[in-house]
DNA sequence: TAGATTGTTAATCGATTAACAATC
DNA sequence: TAGATTGTTAATCGATTAACAATC
């Protein structure tokens, strides 16, 4: 029953799920059942109950699973009842982006520092925050214990970068950098990289 | 030997593959093996090989792989020898930062067209595009045959847009909007939901 | 009660890895 | 030649699905 047991890809699942349920409830569904969620995700309803067995028992048999319980038992397990700060490392086209996005709010994180080492865009305000110097960041990012942070530089920085946001104390790295980066034992790293997914589709286009 | 055979997992892997044989290329590396692709990567050489060859045979024993030549069959096999036009629908702050976005181009693709369907948007520049009102996008798509589209709508329009994107024609989506979206056969879905990395990444924090 | 749906076990399916002959 | 590394087969591993007793 301890974390380490449980596959990262059943791990990976939980977000979807969580979306898809919180999209329920807003639109005002108060229960689901595994065959319903699994249509609407094209997933097997016997998948979302076995991965969903992993965590407890959220269900009832006959009637499903009560939404606002679930969405609510899936948040406590994804470490959702907090939000997470965030760096963002990377003052450009990405990492302005990301300044001004706001559907990070409702999902648990939020950006509270953004860093370039250009002295063009320090101290350039960006969707509600001061661009720093990159300069000062470990101490920074150490001092207000930010785990997580999102590296939206070239390529030929990411791994400089997370090598100093791995010695800050950051646990979960959100690389928009087109590049395979390394981290020690015990830091996450996720990739975003959206074009990787479309020549995964150009494949079968033509 | 028809493409129908070969696991989506494994397509799904050739562009990171490429990805990284690019950057040897940049670096001035000729030649690399499964051994040290897969320890750049981060996944085993028995896979690359196995991966690769499903596709041809495309390295010499005693000396691996040519770069120049992999690359090449890379982009080949991913039909990246042409640069596909996208369409962006939605000009908020997410499609706003994939029309000023100009890392697509190198890798195969790029912006041609934006639209939305907000009056105050429509006429106005964005990344040297004009948004164009979503009331005449089938039209406009069909006629461009444009294949390829990203979408960057609220979530409760996403299937609706994706609707219409079927009926221009376009094959391939990317969908922005933090939503399952359901298409006739024969039409690729990817996905980028930042959100879920970070929630993946966040059951293992504290 | 009858019908529906869970949680779980066993069976199936598919993906990854290990091993090695072939050969550069 | 000797060493290295491929492409491929067989073995292993892990993930998904099917089936069903339990029970709401």
């Amino acid at each position: 029953m301890t974390k380490h047991e449980i596959p990262g890809i059943v791990v990976g699942r939980l977000p979807i799920y969580l979306r898809a349920i919180q999209r329920m409830a807003q639109e005002g569904q108060r229960v689901t059942s595994s065959k319903e969620l699994g249509e609407r995700l094209g997933v097997s309803a016997a998948q979302i109950r076995k991965d969903l067995s992993q965590f407890g028992e959220f269900g009832k048999q006959g009637t499903g699973y009560n939404i606002k319980y679930l969405s609510e038992q899936l948040r406590r397990i994804l470490n959702l009842n907090v939000v997470w700060d965030m760096a963002i490392i990377g003052a450009g086209d990405v990492g302005s982006a990301l300044a001004h996005y706001s559907g990070f709010r409702d999902r648990g994180f939020q950006a509270t520092m953004i860093f370039d080492n250009d002295s063009e865009k320090i101290g350039k305000k960006m969707g509600g925050l001061v661009v720093q110097d990159i300069a000062n960041m470990i101490e920074v990012i150490r001092q207000a214990k930010v785990k997580v942070a999102m590296v939206a530089t070239p390529a030929d920085h990411a791994q400089e970068v997370t090598e100093q946001l791995v010695e800050a104390g950051v646990e979960a790295i959100l690389n928009y950098a087109p590049i395979q980066i390394s981290v020690p034992e015990g830091v996450r790293v996720e990739y975003i990289d959206p074009a990787t997914h479309l020549q995964k589709m150009s494949y079968y286009l033509e």
